[in-house]
DNA sequence: CTTTTAATGTAATATCGTAACAGTTTAACT
DNA sequence: AGTTAAACTGTTACGATATTACATTAAAAG
């Protein structure tokens, strides 16, 4: 018998208004550095920022160049930083098939992340399926096999590029 | 109630003697070539063994360095060209977490490969579940979006390395 | 107010991957 | 066999991604 209850998936739709989520995102990552007692920095914040306005995910040296606030070219190690701590934090994450980063569309959720790339329009969403990591779990375990961590990342075409052919 | 079938799962043990599935692999991609009228060249060939002879993820230019055999550096083009053949063909695989390469250890055998990357010893095993292929097709599919390609990698301790502490 | 920890600035370099194009080999077809 | 088309190779150059190392500054803890 299949387990119906709803999927959290979060696929951004073409005309979802960003500034909303992205105060929402810096909002909660604010909170969790006081909660945790971490420095959200001029560079974190401006980093969490340039990647929460784009559901397309951005490569390190794009961010970079989004970072010339001062007029001055920052090193990439700058944009490196930054990237590990908010990744840390759950709030970005990383695509390892594009060299990529997105930012976190169920912050606070525990979750599994899994991507959803869509290869035509970029768009990337979260698919966090229990059903999924947790058959992962198990058969991996079946095997023999400690997990720490999960990378799932599904490449294909998400349901507006779909339909618009 | 749980289906039990036997999962397919390859991880290689430590005694594991490898000649003999790099042989295997060279033969199995001989075959492949010749039925499908593709050129098993010599780049190609030593790319294969090279990659074959490691249970561990190689990088390219670990291949390259290795493919010294007339003593002339070959130019890391060479290896990538070989390595997108190999890939195409199915008998080598590519680990987005980690930048490398790994052997099929399931050629001709339809599946979609899941890897067991074990961040002690660095052993890469294939988790072949269909379970997991298809949970992550459903889900997929229930949240509007149409699958390609799934990149699955798992990253953990494996069950060698869990004995011996 | 000083000690210690965390973050930054800066330069250099390592690692990974591709473009472009000329030359050569192989397969296919008269 | 000789010709043509396709695939493969050699070579150079370059682009893209990521890290190391170390000196300096800012912030938090005592």
């Amino acid at each position: 018998m299949e387990d119906m209850e709803a999927l959290p998936v979060r696929f951004p739709s073409r005309q979802h208004n960003h500034s909303s989520c992205v105060n929402k995102l810096l909002g909660d990552a604010e909170e969790e550095c006081r909660r945790q007692k971490l420095r959200f920095t001029e560079h974190r914040r401006k980093v969490l920022e340039i990647i929460a306005s784009s559901h397309k995910p951005l490569g390190a040296y794009d961010i970079l160049e989004k970072m010339n606030f001062s007029g001055r070219r920052q090193a990439p190690v700058v944009a490196y930083r930054a990237l590990d701590f908010l990744i840390n934090l759950g709030l970005v994450h990383r695509l390892n098939s594009l060299n990529a980063f997105v930012a976190c569309m169920a912050v606070g959720e525990d979750h599994t992340a899994q991507f959803l790339i869509c290869r035509q329009c970029k768009n990337v969403g979260e698919l966090n399926s229990n059903r999924v990591s947790e058959r992962i779990e198990k058969d991996a375990v079946e095997a023999g096999f400690q997990v720490d961590q999960q990378l799932v990342e599904i490449i294909g075409i998400c349901y507006e590029c779909a339909e618009s052919g």
